[in-house]
DNA sequence: CCAACGTCCGAAAACGTTTGCGTGTTGAAA
DNA sequence: TTTCAACACGCAAACGTTTTCGGACGTTGG
């Protein structure tokens, strides 16, 4: 077992001093070209590479960005992973990832642990119970202190700093537009209850475009799910009693459940009912009928976080401040769930 | 903006050395309770937090351990960090994750990048392509260098290190003999190329499962996979002249595609066929029918494989050296692709 | 022959900690 | 009054870098 080699450990072997070294290694052009090769040799020879800890602490930089999920076992959450690591990597940054697994202590817990020298600047999306107790004290802490934070799909206005989120309602509008368009005449909703940010504004997108298309809004045919764990039967008991040619789903579960429960209803889809979902998960994509669905191209959302942050951090920091919210707009996915 | 509180500012402030004030906040009995009392009263209402980093560089250990896996946008993968992330936080260690995107460089760029320095140890999973060249020097020399790694699931024994696997030899025997005692008389597999161990390996327990059954082994009804961007073709031609009863795939992607080849040809899942997947994730659990899948309990893998490193961490260096293999046991879930 | 200048290199500070040891002050015992 | 613990605190080194500054030496020009 061989140790790490130092600058220290070059310098005492050539007998020159560490300065020499350091700068011989940078080409400086202090240092006489034979002295540069002999130690340039005796580095590559021995796999010199600098600490990182070291530099992290002279520089007062980690080159790291931390991103804060609420979980990790969900496809959306690690596509955008995925879109932060590309642009990071590609502009000499790492990446920790920490979860809060939905809990407000371990966001907080984390977020004070990575702040205290750990990353130089933060990507996160709330915990659901940090959102429920409207307790943001330890990001605007964090923003104070200097250190730039990007929040993404679940945001907040009550924190001050850059966004990245995508349209819910538009993104609903065009998954309900699309079945009026394929010819649908009677369109249910199959969504959250209200606390829930993301299933308020789907279901605000598809009573707007019902109203836009004069398509009565029948509340009769809005589901409004409380139990996760239960949805299945919820669902199927809708469907049980609705006449419907159309539907839309605001997440991939549920719109499978629903083509389950209507194909043992003896309902095909998309001939009698059509379907679509919200998120472009592995599901949709590999589902029988695949799913026409709302994608939310969690990649890029990553991506135009990543910058965000990059952005912020190399600025000269006499520059003003200002906090863009960027909006990554969703796209239909057309497939076998729905028709045409 | 107010930066970050250090020590010194402390010390300045309060008109003390910064020793004291360190040796005061670690309650140290070399100070008088009344400055005690005055630094540890100041450190709280400024809310000081030492620096990670200038504490990394002092302890020569950085309480992170790093995991590079191939791919996050994987449904075992991400159980696996999640395993890993519960045990390290309890144990007061963070993580770190970096994706090698199957890329043997990238693998090495993050391996270095976090040799120096960022962490103290490893747990990854080998790129695809790192195991097609069978180089493992940048393995090698970390561990060379003292820093403990644990191999999971894609593992090799070339390298010399503790390692986390599942008996896939096993779990595919357990899925074979279970389409064998629902009564499949002949017996198919879609598999990868042998060069991907976990392949080979399932491939393996398949042919062991028939033997040990009397059932014939015939090359004609094995499938290896090369191009996994064109499987859901391969699998199609491979399905349309095979008149198989009982299927097993070695991954959900392969059965799935297998299922839906399978409606294609008019032929029924699990009545005229039954299928048994491998890794039970969302699309097994969602897919209609359900899919029966061999799970490989990824959660528990990466428990198990932070363990074993922060065994290793934590170890006095004067123990000696011995490498563990965990095998996590793999169990048969059974649903609605396979009868009974 | 001496001053001035170039070339090449080393010393030291700094980043923020921890910690062994030295030192000054106090009080009490002799 | 002298001496010596005990107490309370500061100094400085160390972790591995980078970088500014200045020094030593040799060469050159006047």
């Amino acid at each position: 077992m061989r140790p790490k080699l130092t600058l220290k450990q070059i310098a005492r072997e050539l007998d020159v001093s560490i300065s020499t070294v350091s700068k011989a290694l940078k080409d400086s052009p202090e240092i006489g070209e034979d002295t540069k090769q002999k130690i340039k040799a005796f580095a590559k020879l021995y796999n010199y590479k600098p600490n990182n800890i070291a530099l992290s602490l002279k520089n007062r930089k980690t080159k790291t960005i931390g991103i804060i999920i609420p979980e990790i076992v969900h496809y959306f959450f690690t596509t955008v992973i995925s879109g932060v690591e590309q642009v990071a990597n590609e502009k000499g940054y790492n990446v920790i990832v920490c979860l809060s697994n939905n809990s407000f202590d371990r966001e907080v817990l984390n977020l004070d642990l990575l702040a205290n020298g750990s990353t130089d600047g933060f990507i996160l999306s709330l915990a659901k119970e940090t959102m429920q107790k409207e307790d943001y004290h330890h990001l605007t802490e964090v923003i104070n202190q200097g250190m730039p934070v990007v929040l993404f799909d679940r945001v907040v206005d009550e924190v001050h700093c850059d966004k990245v989120i995508i349209d819910d309602i538009i993104g609903a509008k065009k998954a309900v537009e699309h079945l009026i368009n394929t010819g649908c005449k009677k369109i249910g909703i199959l969504t959250t209850v209200d606390y829930v940010s993301v299933g308020k504004l789907r279901t605000k997108g598809y009573i707007e475009a019902l109203e836009e298309n004069a398509y009565p809004v029948d509340e009769d045919l809005i589901l409004k799910i409380e139990d996760m764990d239960n949805s299945e039967k919820e669902i199927g008991e809708f469907l049980k009693t609705r006449d419907i040619d159309g539907l839309f789903a605001v997440n991939e579960q549920f719109a499978v459940s629903a083509i389950g429960s209507l194909r043992r209803l003896g309902r095909n889809v998309p001939e009698d009912v059509s379907v679509v979902g919200f998120t472009d998960g592995e599901l949709s994509k590999n589902f029988i009928p695949s799913l026409t669905t709302v994608s939310q191209h969690g990649t890029r959302m990553g991506a135009e976080a990543a910058h965000l942050l990059i952005d912020k951090l190399e600025r000269k920091p006499d520059e003003v401040e200002s906090y863009k919210t960027v909006i990554v707009e969703t796209s239909l996915v057309r497939r076998e769930s729905t028709k045409n």
